[in-house]
DNA sequence: TTACTTGCAAACGTTTTGCACGATT
DNA sequence: AATCGTGCAAAACGTTTGCAAGTAA
């Protein structure tokens, strides 16, 4: 049940300082085995069935640190922004089923010449961006 | 110091069968003004020097009907999701200075072929983007 | 043994709701 | 006159913090 991100998160916890206990374990095991952005109740419920005596303040500081390695993104969308998934591999933008939930990974470099444009017109110095698509996956397609 | 959206979204509330008030009209007039993302607190603290005697809820279910009327956004940032802005006009999307908080809008219209392509390359059936961009505006790049 | 980690409880800030009064239509 | 809108107070909700006990190192 356990994916490999999970071993690797965990060692990145552990060579940042962070000792491991059986709380993180079950907090970063969920988080990492599941493809949709979870929030901390989600994970909170999710966490418990492997470590039962996991308490909310926990989840909501583990998440934090994974944050905090870049391990894992907070996604925003309309039904608020306060979930979490596992980070993409370098430079991605999530791409979200509105039925189930399931998150894929697409890389958006094609957009270069669309922040220079926009930076031309606006007078802007243009530094990040954030796109996000909404969509259905192929197995909710066939199921609607 | 009212701008024109501001009597557009008057007439667009009173056409839907809302009321014209004094302290509607206050919060429709700063929100309406300002070229920032504001959160509820921000409108309310400026609201006030329109309609001192304005409660904080009242704030709330004003922007909670020009948001579904459309005249106005949720912004989403690092610093969080709960401030607003006035929409675009058509399918327009968000620049943001990072210091001062200024908006601009664009269109990003030439993103249909890569929303092609990675519905390609998914499977998902693509139905919603959102594009957002952090910067620094003309006079904020002057100033550092 | 030491310092970090934990869960509980309480605090905190934001948002929503109940209600009687007031204002718009 | 009837209905909608308002502000206040309280409740609800998600998140953070203080703390004593427990655990990894």
């Amino acid at each position: 049940m356990d994916s490999p991100p999970a071993q690797q998160w965990l060692a990145a916890l552990h060579g940042n300082g962070y000792r491991l206990t059986g709380a993180r374990s079950a907090v970063v095991e969920t988080v990492a085995g599941t493809r949709r952005a979870l929030t901390p109740h989600d994970v909170y419920e999710a966490a418990r069935a492997r470590y039962p005596a996991l308490g909310l303040v926990t989840v909501y500081r583990t998440l934090e640190k994974l944050e905090q390695l870049g391990l894992i993104q907070r996604v925003h969308g309309q039904g608020g922004c306060q979930a979490f998934i596992s980070s993409g591999i370098g430079h991605q933008h999530l791409l979200l089923c509105q039925n189930c939930g399931r998150a894929a990974y697409f890389e958006g470099d094609d957009l270069d010449p669309l922040m220079a444009s926009i930076a031309g017109k606006t007078g802007y110095n243009v530094r990040e961006h954030w796109l996000q698509l909404f969509g259905l996956c192929s197995d909710c397609q066939q199921a609607n």
